[in-house]
DNA sequence: TATGAATGAGACTTCATTCAT
DNA sequence: TATGAATGAAGTCTCATTCAT
């Protein structure tokens, strides 16, 4: 009997929840949020009943928050690591902007179920949790980088938190045309956002 | 008999039509894509019954059709009226990016009806249609204003559609924000993103 | 206030009820007795709405039972002057069969709407009905000349009733697969119905 | 999860599937084509839900197809291995019209049930595909065997597709009468039968 | 007479979830 | 642990019929 707290799982119990949100991710990439059911996740992941999820997560919710906990930490190695190499905050600014991309490009079935499940959100069970708050790609952190990066005289007399919103929905913006129609050339898209976010952070005279 | 091709409509229809449009936005403003049925829907609209909504529209695609093109119009006169006025492209640029603060302060569960709708067109139902590309509000559009403000030499040598991409993103970004947490101040908002892309859309030296 | 007993009935109202069989026949024969509701009859009719099918019929089972009785009076007339003319039973019999054809050929429609009538007749309501014992097409009717030819010494020995039903049902065979299947021959069905029914109808020795 | 496209089921599914089939088979023989819903077969099959129809088959066309291709693998069981004990092709013939009244008188709700299905198959789904058209009881087997005999010299120079149209036609005609009315003595009316059809089929001279 | 808006029953279908095995 | 059959609520849609005008 799972569905417990957290901790007390079997390995094969852990293998099979991470066998189900690998399988959710690739169903919410390939078919949309609306079209994902339990069946045609099942399907993916070679279950031969819906039951086994209910077994393992203890509803839709459940399932969709660890599919965005895991994309999270993954998104997390990728951007924390590039972050930390920087030195500048500025330099961190741009890194995030910069692993954003990379995330993208190597993972783009992971990003297209995050976003998918984010946007849908609006019980606000994932957005409310700490999960996403403490991720790298909260606005919130992206908030405290800018903030920081301020105080240090690096950048300008912008407020934080609106630099911060604009900063992720422009990405959110570009990711997501991307994922509709892969004909942006993201190389292009990364040098021109932070070119964009580099000058429009400077402090002006 | 009404769901015919368009026109046709008697006063009555239209009436009927309308106010089931309207029940629909307050529908998805309050509880989300999600749990919007025509059930809910036919509730907020005083309606016996469903069949009421499927006597009038021929589904969920064509109702939520005219609630994008309904919220589409209604942008268009705000954000139209208000770029008109400028002369500059730059000066359009801040009209566009003011005029969306506008809206949204005047009209929040429209904004986030639309914001529903067109996040969830996976279908794309909407997205493809000409309703959308056409709106001022859309990519397309912002970043043709940006090429031509570029030609005309006000604005530095970025790529139009990603600049575009990427202010459309801030905006929706923002926008996103206050729909869930009423906490921001919307004009000191308006007043950073304008400031922002004023200077990262400056010629760079 | 329509939909009395009969009778009563003005210029106008016959030349609507009219109209609307008129509009189920063709219906029923274009789409079929499953899609065809008083919606589509209506369209055909050029009429506003289907309230009209309401007010001058009772319902479905009326409105039905009067495109059969149209139809099977239009069959008598084919059917039966053709009989007429016959001076023999065996004559007769021919001329029977010989009439089908020629209805099918010139009022398809109507024998497609008639049979799609007859076949969901499951209620009995027109079945059951005089109108349709009484026709020329009925088995009962058919069966009385078989009887009388039989009695006349023209006819074998045969019970007369399944022989009815037999020539009945061959013929109602034919049609059907004409109906489905325009590529059959009426002429050389004809023929070959009134050669077999000849030859099987004879005194046997 | 079932509706798998064929095979891989379990015993227990095929036992669910064969308990619907015949659920089915008995409402449509019993209040016929229109009346007959999910609703209703469900609770002939001691149903809880419609729900558990759709679990088993896709919809309406899958599971009438299947009564379909039950009923005629019955009917073959019986017709055919009566025919296959005939020598001649006119003794096929005369046991061809016999056997379909032994299965008429061993399987009324069956054959109603048939009869209903592909009456109202006008979008041919059943009558469109190879289950039918192979069946012994089709129109285009009896035609083949016709022709066969005619080869042989053993019938007469009749067109055999029509002849055969009129003999699945008579048994039709004879068969729905004694559906609707038990009244008819099936034995003499398939000795009425042999006997007409053996006759119009000799050769002329 | 005629209109057409409104009704509400009922159809089919999907789905997360439960439970005996 | 795993299975998969079963459930039943809820969803969208169709339709004959009613009724005020």
């Amino acid at each position: 009997m799972p569905k417990e707290e957290q901790a007390n799982r079997t390995f094969t119990q852990n293998a099979r929840r991470t066998q189900i949100i690998q399988a959710a991710i690739e169903t919410l990439a390939e078919i949309g949020y609306q079209k994902t059911s339990f069946n045609q996740i099942s399907k993916r992941a070679n279950l031969r009943s819906t039951g086994m999820i209910s077994y393992h997560f203890s509803g839709k919710p459940e399932l969709y928050s660890e599919v965005a906990a895991t994309v999270l930490a993954m998104a997390e190695e990728t951007t924390g690591s590039r972050m930390e190499r920087e030195e500048t905050f500025r330099g961190r600014l741009r890194a995030y902007i910069e692993a954003n991309f990379e995330f993208l490009a190597r993972y783009p079935a992971h990003t297209q179920a995050l976003a998918q499940i984010l946007m849908m959100d609006c019980g606000r069970d994932i957005t409310r949790s700490q999960t996403l708050a403490r991720s790298v790609l909260s606005v919130e952190r992206l908030s405290l980088l800018l903030e920081q990066g301020r105080s240090a005289g690096e950048f300008g007399a912008f407020d934080a938190l609106t630099m911060a919103l604009a900063i992720r929905g422009a990405l959110d913006g570009v990711l997501r045309r991307y994922l509709k129609n892969v004909d942006l050339d993201l190389e292009r898209c990364a040098a021109e956002l932070t070119a964009a976010f580099d000058q429009c952070t400077r402090p002006r005279q």
